[in-house]
RNA sequence: GGGUGCUUAGCUCAGUCGGUAGAGCAUCGCCCUUACAAGGCGGGGGUCGGCGGUUCGAACCCGUCAGCACCCA
């Protein structure tokens, strides 16, 4: 039993098995129903409050109880007289259409009560037994308008007819017994299977009761104050102007839809409790004298002053703590040393953004932009990062109970099958969903789940944080970026292999010759600078992991190290100083673009290669953020660089369709070459033999004989593989087959579009012009592999 | 009952302005090539949940239906 007030946003209902009692009530004053019965029957699914009815109600237009309003029942158990009333409320397809009112312990109740001016009964007491006769609670009189204690609950356990057998029975209990009694008195018409919302505390599970108690609220809802003195109410000086902040966008939320979750709950706000009945927590700033009356003030010093009460005066302050929340309300003021006005309010508040998860925009967000807003007329921060929560592989959220929970550590450190299924199955509030729960888990980790380290589980986080939704764990990414972990370290080693006590070309004096690969990768890191700044702007962390991902791997590793070999390995000093530059400097700068999303790798490989890029620091953590230099854009070098991926793509194509083997040297010989293409063939001649393992390269002449080879294609160029006696005649039509077959699909797609009338009348010009590039592009290729087939199919 | 989001490759997910669909994992083939086999190279795999509409053109815009998840009552 929690004993303590709590919040509705504490409470979770849900749907339970439960039972519906049809109660047989006796009228009173000898009234008859219509078909001549002496007792009408209630349906309820709580029969124990029934000691604390006050009524029964009826729908006004339902015609079977129309003649009974305002007639009584005679409440079995308790002897009572209770009014039959009508309402609104009341759902005439449900049970009997006779409803028990029992407005202490019901929310729909209560407001039927108060339209009705019905008494509050109370039969519960804080530790939800039935009342005795000691106990001081029980009927407030109906002149029950706030604000009223709970002193004025009068009437005691015996006056209200409450049987001596229930007296001190748990709620549950009293059910059992009030049952049995009803039974043995023929009162009960029938008991129903039924299902009903059960509220339980969302931290214990145990069933709450709506219950009367005094506590303190901050007003929220009026519009002048509620003690009829000058000034603005709650809605006015609280709720209003933290609804207007978001409105008029000095509070932004990302995604922005958050603002509608937001909105809806200001807008139909209720009084806040803050009061809890818990020793954890700050105590109510409130004091009380013998005769009850309350001081407010910051201590009982200034209680003193402020009231102008006497040294002698006996003072008690109240038992009560605060809502952890309304104590959380003013963390952006409290912990920059607020009410004083010290330099750290003034320099960091408001402060730029406040990253959450959604389930406590309610909570935590709205409340500290209500309260802080009111009590400084600023904002507490300018936007507010919604990110998605973790959820199970069913895309469940995660929970101890239902012992889907992920433990960080058990990702980063890794767990065993056997251990993880232990630790989901220990300790469990319900025993008996162990079995489910271990099935559960050995589906979803056959094999336990492997390490992956922190900056893997970090990275992965970030790669997973698309906006606007949740993210459902998957340890296969984890374990991809556990790799790209180790990618960057050994990538990193070949670094430091070739360039540590070399020379890095630090000396800006000496003269160094960069190479198109060089210039390429430095290009390319300054786009790559500019997206992360983008996306960092929009808090994309997604798309952010994908793009250096994409960049420090695909790039860096799988092609710029292997176009630096060359340089590092044989080139001119000068050469080789430029390119040891080029690794030293875009690792070093990567490593600072990923330090965010892999703080220790990233760490632990800069202070090695920070100094050859002549960078001093103690810390990565400490280094400026890299930001791109447009003016290092090298268009060209991209453009070579693309064509020799091209390039060697198409050779390594040959390779392994045609099974031969990687380190075999291929001669080649190149049919069509424009200037464009044999220019780049001669400027890169070395690196090309060095990747694409060539060890021969012949541009043919226009209409030379060409001798049995495998072909690819780069533009109208054809780069030929002799395959002299070799060639798997099959395997290169099939291949060949399968290339036209697919440039056959797209074009005839492609010249259908553009024999469309609608297509290039209705179109940008534009497009269709890249439409015609692209048909005429693809026929070219067309007829050169035709062409090609028909020469190999002649063999 | 009201609201929000989602449905894209076997799995987990990107897809910006409407202009021929991408990644990681898994899978298939070759390779222990001196940074890395937790790797390299190459390949295969999708009627973008269904239906209808707008448009020259739809994964994307509109309508509708279905399923899933979450929030509020």
């Amino acid at each position: 039993m929690l004993q303590t007030a709590i919040s509705d946003l504490e409470v979770v209902s849900e749907e339970e098995n439960g039972k519906l009692w049809h109660i047989r009530y006796p009228l009173a004053d000898g009234a008859k129903t219509r078909e001549g019965l002496d007792y009408i029957v209630v349906a309820t699914t709580r029969p124990e409050t029934m000691l604390g009815d006050a009524a029964v109600a009826v729908h006004p237009e339902d015609e079977r109880y129309k003649h009974l309003v305002g007639k009584f029942v005679e409440l079995p158990l308790c002897g009572r007289k209770i009014e039959i009333i009508e309402d609104e409320f009341v759902e005439r397809e449900f049970g009997t259409g006779c409803v028990k009112i029992t407005p202490a312990h019901d929310f729909n109740d209560y407001a039927v009560g108060q339209r009705h001016g019905l008494d509050l009964i109370n039969v519960l007491t804080r530790e939800a037994k039935i009342i005795g006769d000691s106990d001081i609670q029980g009927r407030l009189r109906s002149s029950y308008v706030a604000p009223f204690t709970m002193e004025d609950f009068a009437d005691s356990a015996l006056s209200l007819g409450i049987p001596k057998e229930y007296w001190g029975h748990d709620r549950f209990e009293a059910r059992l017994l009030i049952e049995k009694d009803l039974y043995s008195r023929g009162l009960i018409e029938k008991i129903d299977d039924h299902k009903l919302k059960v509220p339980r505390g969302d931290r214990t599970g145990v069933v709450v009761e709506p219950y009367l108690t005094d506590q303190w609220f901050v007003d929220l809802t009026r519009e002048t104050r509620h003690d009829g003195k000058p000034g603005p109410g709650g809605l006015k000086a609280i709720t209003e102007p933290a609804i207007r902040v978001v409105e008029d966008g000095r509070i932004k939320f990302v995604p922005e839809n958050w603002s509608n979750t937001y909105f809806h709950w200001l807008r139909n706000i209720q009084d806040w409790c803050i009061s809890r009945q818990l020793w954890w927590g700050h105590r109510i700033p409130a004091w009380y004298d013998g005769d009850g009356k309350i001081y407010v003030a910051r201590d009982e010093t200034e209680v003193r002053t402020k009231y102008k009460l006497s040294a002698n005066l006996a003072l008690t302050q109240d038992e009560d703590v605060f809502d952890t929340w309304f104590s959380s309300d003013i963390w952006p003021l409290a912990t920059l040393g607020w009410p004083q006005a010290t330099p750290e309010l003034k320099k960091f508040y408001p402060s730029s953004v406040l990253v959450t998860g959604f389930d406590i925009i309610f909570f935590w967000i709205a409340r500290m932009v209500m309260m802080d807003t009111y009590f400084t007329g600023e904002v507490p921060f300018r936007e507010v990062y919604v990110h998605g929560l973790i959820r199970d592989p069913e895309g469940q959220k995660m929970s101890k109970s239902k012992g889907n929970v992920l433990d960080p550590l058990d990702l980063v450190d890794g767990i065993s099958l056997e251990d993880l299924v232990k630790k989901r199955t220990t300790g469990l509030i319900k025993p008996e969903t162990a079995p489910k729960i271990e099935k559960a888990t050995r589906r979803d980790y056959p094999n336990g789940i492997a390490p992956v380290g922190v900056d893997a589980l970090r990275f992965t986080f970030a790669a997973l944080a698309s906006p606007g939704r949740d993210i459902r764990f998957d340890t296969g990414r984890a374990e991809g970026y556990r790799n790209f972990c180790n990618k960057i370290w050994n990538a990193a080693r070949f670094v430091l292999m070739n360039c540590e006590d070399q020379d890095c070309g630090a000396d800006a004096a000496l003269p160094v010759e960069l190479s198109v690969a060089d210039r390429w990768i430095v290009s390319r890191l300054q786009k790559v600078e500019a997206e992360t700044a983008e996306h960092f702007r929009n808090y994309r962390f997604d798309l952010l992991a994908q793009s250096l991902y994409q960049f420090i791997w695909n790039e860096y590793c799988d092609w710029y190290l292997e176009l630096a070999k060359p340089a590092v390995l044989g080139g001119s000093d000068t050469a080789k100083r430029g390119t040891r530059r080029t690794l030293v400097r875009v690792l070093e700068a990567s490593l600072r673009l990923l330090h965010p999303l892999m703080p220790f790798v990233t760490e632990e490989v800069w202070q090695r290669v920070a100094p050859l890029a002549a960078k001093r620091g103690d810390t990565i953590m400490l280094q400026p953020y890299p930001v791109t230099q447009p003016e290092r854009i090298d268009e060209a070098a991209e453009a070579d660089v693309e064509w020799l991926k091209a390039f060697i793509l198409g050779v390594r194509q040959i390779r392994g369709e045609m099974d031969i083997s990687p380190g075999k040297p291929l001669q080649l010989l190149i049919q069509d070459a424009n200037t464009v293409d044999a220019e780049r063939i001669a400027r890169m001649r070395g690196i090309i033999d060095f990747i694409a393992r060539i060890d021969a390269l012949q541009l043919l002449e226009q209409g030379a004989a060409v001798p049995q080879s495998a072909t690819a294609l780069l533009g109208a160029m054809k780069i030929l593989v002799p395959m002299a006696g070799l060639i798997d005649k099959g395997a290169e039509l099939a291949r060949l087959d399968k290339l036209i077959n697919k440039i056959e699909g797209d074009l005839a797609k492609n010249e259908a579009r553009l024999a469309s009338e609608k297509f290039t009348s209705g179109a940008p010009a534009a497009v269709v012009e890249k439409e015609r590039a692209r048909v005429a592009q693809q026929k070219q290729e067309l007829e050169t592999l035709q062409q090609q087939k028909t020469s190999v199919s002649a063999l």
